[in-house]
DNA sequence: CATGAATGAGGTTTCATTCAT
DNA sequence: AATGAATGAAACCTCATTCAT
């Protein structure tokens, strides 16, 4: 690659970022998230925009993945590894309240700007479907009590993200959130061994 | 009451009626619902909507409102009854798989008109809270084991609403809803019962 | 008719006409015609124009059928008449050197807002079609000599249209008009009669 | 003359060559002219566009003037001969059926990119005034008609360009285009002449 | 009260032109 | 000379809300 199309991208990349940092202040602050808006505030004319995304829904969705990157990889490398399936099931839950932050921040923007509706796709591809996989595998292991394993994803999901949900409008202490963990922890534990 | 008022009220609730109709057939069909085309449809002009609310955003509001009164009302008369705890939790999952046409009907509102911040608050104070409770009473009895009430709430409602979330996406006939429901309430009663 | 309706239709007659006068002034004076500037001019709100016509082009269109509704229908007259072919080319004439002023309109409007491919196939629609009907009933009829209808046609048009167009870059005189005119009604007359 | 002040002259001959090729597959294809699309299509920069033409209006002036050129030169030779004015008239008509393609050529562009008023005033330029000229001296030496030249110039213009512009709504074989010139060489020497 | 025409802020997108590299 | 990212003026269109009748 030539040192000019590096150039490029390294642009590319900053002005990108500088979109991405300006819609998530606007939508924290609640404030409508408008083309012209973003130019101003990321200091660039508005077709400026236009050169780096097609659409207005374009960089929203750049924005959006830019959010779940973060969180496929994780899970990813959880989901795809060979270990037995409860220790990726813990794993996962590790996963979720380490990454807390960044599932904050894809709370905060999810919920401010996507319908129920597409987050229930999202939600699917992101965690259902993989838990399903796993779970699957465990009950034919043998080490899974034998349900629908939709019904037993939907169940750890629940039990995992649920609580996520809900810590914003509980007000727990750090020493809390250790124990709600154990708590869940402890609860798919008892609910999915035989 | 004068007859005069009386009147008044009527044709109020009559042309309300008719605008939570009309709201919900745009929805169905995916089709914009501004304030234009409801009025058209309920064959008023758009002066009148404004008679009987003062934006548009309260006109929306008392659709939803609508929607959720008749599902208040059954968990108000399960969560609120004196039974036995566990009793109602069963309750409440007959409730939810009875009452799954109101549910989609919600799910078919919400998912497409309201973010998912919005559900969140609801959801809280539509299931979670009551079903805190419910947990709670049954730690106290001795019969529930005893885990973060909230925790055990989540789990019970993510077991039991998210399969109805995913079932929009699988496709599953009317026997596989009744085998979903019985491992439901068989994971349920597996999990909380000491 | 209610008496309210007909005061409507009124309003929308008012504006509309204010519309057309505005945008010729714009055509004439050579300046853009925007949405913008055609409501700012008009007197009335940019969304006004919107509820009176769709689009820009319907807009626009309607300015167009304004200008050609007097000239189609003194050529409908002229073109449905039974009487002889001759007869009516004569009228033909009269009319265009008559309705001049409607011409001129036209030609400014057209030929500062249509592209020439447009009036090409508005020419054909308004003149050279019903010129080949007279022109093939003068054949049959034995009065005319047998060339190409089309070709007569054309002929007749481009003699008679032709220096309509050119008067603008010529400086004629009343006279001098009433001299062409009689030029080439003598053309003409020689051209197709046998 | 340098010989690097000959390789730029040159390679600006080459660009613009290449210009107007993309300039006139994009008329024709009815695509949107840009500069951006140009310049992508010619494989240089927009900015290397403006080292070649100080406007787009520039650049579009210059293909325009491409597709003039060859039409004026062979009327040059034509109307600026010392030939008898009939048989002028009959290389004029010669011509124009020759150039077809050219002529094919210039309406396309002249009719999706200028609007009628500017194709007048070339109409004028680049016949008319030859005509006029033409029959001026035809009368004179008294082997026209004695009518104004203007006139008869139109007349012969409208009976020669007129079945051109049509024939592309018409469906004619090569055989009838052949009959048409003969119908119209028939026709105007039937005018003109005493 | 009902009406619905008028309003105009707010939004998205296009594209000729400039200018630092 | 060539480049092409940045610019920003214009243009079109939507729709919640107001208000005179």
């Amino acid at each position: 690659m030539t040192t000019v199309s590096k150039k490029k991208e390294l642009v590319d990349t900053l002005i990108k970022a500088e979109i991405v940092k300006t819609v998530f202040t606007l939508i924290k602050n609640d404030q409508p998230v408008t083309m012209d808006e973003i130019a101003k505030r990321c200091g660039v004319a508005k077709g400026t925009l236009y050169n780096h995304f097609e659409h207005k829904k374009a960089l929203l969705n750049y924005v959006h993945q830019t959010v779940l990157v973060p969180i496929r990889q994780k899970n990813k490398a959880i989901f795809e590894s060979t270990k037995d399936p409860l220790v990726r099931l813990h794993e996962f839950i590790d996963s979720v309240f380490d990454i807390m932050e960044d599932f904050s921040l894809y709370f905060h923007f999810v919920q401010r700007r996507k319908t129920v509706a597409e987050e229930i796709g999202e939600r699917l591809d992101l965690a259902i479907q993989p838990l399903v996989k796993v779970c699957t595998q465990g009950i034919q292991d043998g080490t899974f009590i034998d349900v629908d394993p939709y019904v037993l994803a939907e169940m750890i999901y629940g039990t995992v993200i649920g609580p996520v949900k809900s810590l914003q409008h509980r007000c727990a202490e750090k020493q809390d959130i250790q124990k709600i963990k154990q708590d869940i922890i402890c609860l798919v534990d008892r609910i999915i061994l035989k």
